[in-house]
Order: structure tokens, then C-alpha cells, then sequence
DNA sequence: CTGTTAGCGCCTTCAA
DNA sequence: TTGAAGGCGCTAACAG
């Protein structure tokens, strides 16, 4: 009988043609090829070479399949990849995995039908050993069908009861700012906002409520003695082109004035808008942004910098931890607060 | 003989407690969730009915080793995932994937040590239907490495024989920019370029050709009539303060002048340095950026905008139809190049 | 230290 | 249109 000769020209090798070619069975070859537990060294050897001769490299998948575990960490990240902070979180979450051996998964979920696309078909489901949630906080009820899903999370940025989580106290950081302000001198201090996502996110939330807070403790030490600060909040459309709105809202009270901001972000935007309308900052209008954003050093922005590579740096640490642990690793959930940092640059000064 | 009970409290179902309470076979369950082809509407209905009922998804880990598929498509990005042009790609990438019902795998390969990881661990096989190559170019060695994965394979901004591309043409791109500044009547043209990497990018070289062939063009054609158009090559160190280097080189020589910029980052940074220089832009400078980033509308830059939005769009489709595909999909392949297009700002203008 | 024996959970012929 | 049986490629006991 001739041999049939549709035989597969080139086939990846498999692990029988290692097994064959080292002369040992599968099953030392497996082991061989994972670390090499409990095999002879010569063993571990000759199979190392066999399977690299061969290029054979195992399936991922069939491993999977066999122990369980997906050797894969996804990040559900609720917002555009362009921004800076999902790509400085997912920079460091990567690097972090890749050096214990995991693949990293993205899942962006920024807008409604995003979000409810996600959270019904779950992706993520039985694809990865651990999940991290970053940069928007989750309703109540997507928190309880992340939790069935029953893989390990951990949360950045948010705090959710009974997960693992790491963040910033945004509210100490938007107080920092402010105390700066007053620090300086200054009687009229403003906060800039976006207007995007009002009540979306706790950060934004925190923000807002540390700058008020501040003003409030001040006025309650001074009174009756000093002058009472005056506040105002504007809030800044999304989009390009607000500068009129910008420059209106700022110039129509007195000058000298103070802004916190929300982010350094909007804080940068509004430097441009405000230089293009030859207002001088600090001498008219002292600006503090907020996040220690890269750019924010070109712009010569004073910042309340959180540190957002050390974030991610813990966060994946204990994804992955999470994802080697047993799987019911509900005990033990671990609570991180990072301490953010007033960084002085020249946009901010006392005013007059 | 009493039931032992460390039975679990609750166990995610499986296919087989989906068939039981649908009254069919696993088999049946099987084809219902995914389609339904031949499949009574009926019997469909019901399964579909039971797995939500039970919160039942199926092992995607599990169905991919039975097909072959692992329904993940992987981007391998030689830069850091912070950068303007990774966050555009992986967002657009992401999201015609996700249409398409594949997952994203990132993989990050920066520097010479990341790259070597990456090619002799090689993480990516088979652990993904396609790989898209982005941001850099690969020598010939890791190529051959890449096409021994025997997994398909699309370049973006980056053409390679045999294999599928999308991309732009840069020289065209640069020379455009310099035409435009030559009409304007500039006589000192200046190219700026990062002295970060020097020759590891297609894109850098293309770029800088681009320049100096248009120059040699209008110097043939117009000679010997006009006057010679003076140049000069501008190196930026990697990192900030590099302000005073800066001036050094722009105003050592006579003003008015205009700079073609390699990346509309670098453009961005160059502006903010003159403006602290007291220079003026356009009056004493103009300044000509490429790339198209998010942030030149703010700067009012000048620039050659490529389509990142629309050239991560084709890849990713390309890979999405190569993922599907056999897997010898080596006939066809397919190169787009995309046109780039002048966005008329005011950094630009005549001189004097 | 090494080989043998069962699956991991799903998909896919093949029959019915 | 449905069910039964086998296998995808690897790992995990359990013997030896």
C-alpha cells in the first residue's frame, strides 16, 4: 500500500514528536517544559532542546482547559484608551503582567451601550484568572453581575466593600489645593469642572466636595475677623472652543482670581484658551490642576499629582496574586490609598 | 448510604444542567447557543431560556481547543501604551474587534530587552487567530520569527513583502509640508527631528526624505534663477528642558525661519519652548507638525494629519477577516496606503 | 524520577 | 432536527 501524500507538508510539532525525539513520554515532557519539577536535570535538558529543535511551544488553550487557569488578566476600563490615564494604568498593568507570566486583556467600557453590552454578554467570563475595574465606578447592579461571575477583582480608583481595591483620597488632594490658594493669599478662589458625566464618577464627586470642604473650614477658623472667600463654580462644556465660555465666566467677576480644577487636563485646555485671550497667568489668574498629568510639565502647571504608575503597579500585583490564589480568595480583601503630591510649578502665586 | 454534602453550595452550571432543564442533549445545547443551525426555533428558545435562567456561558476556553479558534486577535505595539498614537490604534482596534466578537490582547515591545522577550518566549503563539504588527519596525530575523507562528499577520504603518499592510506615505507627507512652506515663500526651511531613535523607524526616515527630496526638487527647478533655499537638521534629546537647545539652534541663524517637525509632539513641545523664548509663531517662526494628534487643534498647529482613526479601522478588519479565514491565508495580501491631509492652522504663514 | 490513566468542557462527525 | 461517541492537547493523580 502506497503511503498516502497529502501528508501535511510542515505541521507544528507536537508534544509526542518532543516526547519521541527526547525518548521520555508526554507526561515528562509537560513537566519538563513547565519548570521542570520533579524531572532528572539531564531529563529537563535534552527535552528543552528536542522542543526547541522542533519549535514546539505548548497550546495555551489545552493548558487552560487542563489546570483552569487562563494565565490571562483583563482590565475593564471605563474610558477611551486615547486618554492619558487609561494608557499610563495600562502601560504598568501590562508590564507587571507580562513579568509573572500573564497576557493582558482589555475590555473598554465607556459609554451606556457599552457598558450594557459588556454586562450582558460578559466577555470577560471564564476568560481571565482576575479582573481589574479602572476608572469608573460601577452601579450596583453591575457590581453584583461582576460578582457572579466569580473571578477575582480588584478595583482602582473606586472603592467597592468586600473587593480588593487601591486609590487616591481625592477629596485630600482637591483640599491640598485650595489650602495652596489661600495659602497664597488669595479672596477669590474658583473650581472648574467638566460637564461631561456630572454625579458619574466618586473622583469627580470627591473633588468637588474637598474644595468645598476647605473653603468651609477656612471660613469657620477666620470668621469673624477676615474677609469671607469668595467662591463659584464654572463648568466647562465638552469639546474644543470653550474659550469664550472660559473667559467669560473667569472675567466677569474681578481679577485677580484663583481656579482649582478638576483635572490637569481641562486645566491645560483652559491655560491656552486663557493665554489666547491675553489673560496673564499666575499675575491675573493663579490655575491648580489636578492628576500629575505628563504634559502638565510643558505647561508649567502646578498639580495635585497622584501617582497613577504606582497605582497600577499594586493594582496588578494583587490581580495577580488573586488570579494564582485558589479562586475563592472573597477573604482577605486588601484596601490601598496612595498619598497624592502638590506639585509647584509657575501658575500658581499670591495674587496682586 | 447517606449523600456525602461537601457537595458545592453553588457551582456556575454547565452545559450539561442547561440540557437537562431544557429536556435535550448537550449536543443540542451545544448548537443552540451559537446560532442555532439546525436547530428547531423552538428548541432554541428553550435552551437559550434554561442557560440564562442558570447564568450558563460557555467555556471559551473549552470551544476554542474543539475549533482551533481561540477568538482573540493580538496587537503587538512597539511603544509604550501612553503614547498618542498607541491609545488611538488600540481604541479603534478594540472596538472592531469587540463588533466582531474577538477579544484584544496587547502586547507590548518597546525596547531591545522587550523585544528579545518577546521573540524567544514568543507568548503570542498560539494564543491568538491574528497579530497586528504596529509602531515599528521589525528586523529580518524577528519577521522570519513571526512568520514561523504560522499566524496571520497584518503590518500597520509598516510595508512587508508577502504580508498585508495599511499605512501612509510619509515622504509625500513631509513633502507637502515643506511645499506648503516653500509657496509661502520661506527661503530658511529647518527639519526637526527627535534624536531618540535614529534610523529604528520607517516612518522617521520617510519622513526626513520627504523634506529634503522636495527641496532638491524646487532647488532643480528653480535654479538657477531663485535664490537657494538654506537648511538645516534640528536634533531633540529625549525628555523635557530641552527649551534652550532649542533656541540655540532656531535663533542662531537669521529670523524670520520655518521648521518642518517630525511628530506633531515634538512640534507641540517646540512651541511651548519658543513662547517662553519670547519668540513669535507665526511672525518670527512658522512651524509645521505630522502626525495629526488630538491636542495640535489646541496649539492651533499647523500639520500633516494621517488617518491613525481610519488606518487602525482597515488593520483591524483585515485581521478580523484573516482570523476567520483557514489560517493559509498567505495568498493575497493586501496593501492600503492612506492619504494624509494638510491642516491649515496658524503656525504657518509668509515671512516678514 | 518517570509512565499510565483519566479527564478538563466543548464541538463535530455520524447515525438515527 | 436530534443524540451518541470520539477527540481537541494538555495536566494531574496515581502507580511504579
Amino acid at each position: 500500500v502506497l503511503v498516502d501524500d497529502d501528508s501535511p507538508r510542515w505541521v507544528a510539532a507536537s508534544m509526542e514528536d518532543v516526547a519521541a525525539a527526547s525518548g521520555v513520554s508526554v507526561s515528562t515532557v509537560s513537566r519538563a517544559l513547565r519548570g521542570g519539577t520533579n524531572v532528572k536535570t539531564a531529563t529537563v535538558e535534552r527535552v528543552l532542546e528536542a522542543a526547541a529543535r522542533l519549535g514546539f511551544v505548548a497550546s495555551p488553550t489545552a493548558s487552560s482547559l487542563a489546570t483552569g487557569k487562563v494565565k490571562r488578566i483583563a482590565v475593564l476600563i471605563g474610558a477611551p484608551l486615547t486618554e492619558w490615564f487609561s494608557g499610563v494604568i495600562l502601560d504598568r498593568i501590562y508590564r507587571v503582567l507580562r513579568e509573572n507570566g500573564f497576557d493582558l486583556l482589555v475590555y473598554r467600557v465607556h459609554d451606556r451601550e457599552e457598558r450594557d453590552a459588556f454586562f450582558t454578554s460578559l466577555p470577560a467570563r471564564r476568560n481571565a484568572d482576575a479582573l481589574i475595574v479602572a476608572s469608573f465606578t460601577l452601579t450596583d447592579a453591575e457590581q453584583e453581575v461582576l460578582g457572579r461571575m466569580r473571578t477575582p477583582l480588584v478595583y482602582l480608583s473606586q472603592h467597592v466593600t468586600a473587593h480588593s481595591s487601591v486609590g487616591i483620597d481625592d477629596a485630600a488632594g482637591a483640599a491640598a489645593a485650595t489650602r495652596l490658594l489661600l495659602s497664597l493669599g488669595h479672596t477669590r478662589i474658583l473650581y472648574g469642572r467638566s460637564a461631561a458625566q456630572p454625579g458619574f464618577s466618586w473622583s469627580a464627586r470627591d473633588r468637588y466636595l474637598g474644595y468645598t470642604g476647605e473653603l468651609d473650614a477656612a471660613a469657620a477658623a477666620s470668621a469673624p475677623v477676615a474677609a469671607p472667600v469668595s467662591r463659584g463654580l464654572v463648568e466647562f462644556p465638552a469639546g474644543p472652543g470653550f474659550g469664550t465660555l472660559v473667559a467669560g465666566a473667569l472675567l466677569a467677576g474681578r481679577l485677580p482670581a484663583a481656579i482649582v480644577m478638576e483635572t490637569d487636563e481641562l486645566a491645560m485646555q483652559l491655560l491656552l484658551a486663557l493665554a489666547r485671550q491675553g489673560v496673564r497667568v499666575p499675575e491675573d489668574v493663579s490655575v491648580v490642576g489636578f492628576d500629575g498629568h505628563q504634559q502638565a510639565e510643558a505647561f508649567g502647571l502646578t498639580t495635585i499629582a497622584q501617582p497613577a504608575d504606582e497605582l497600577a503597579r499594586r493594582a496588578a500585583e494583587l490581580a495577580v496574586a488573586l488570579a494564582r490564589g485558589g479562586g475563592d480568595e472573597t477573604a482577605h480583601p486588601v484596601t490601598i490609598e496612595l498619598p497624592t503630591t502638590l506639585v509647584l510649578r509657575s501658575t500658581t502665586r499670591a495674587p496682586g
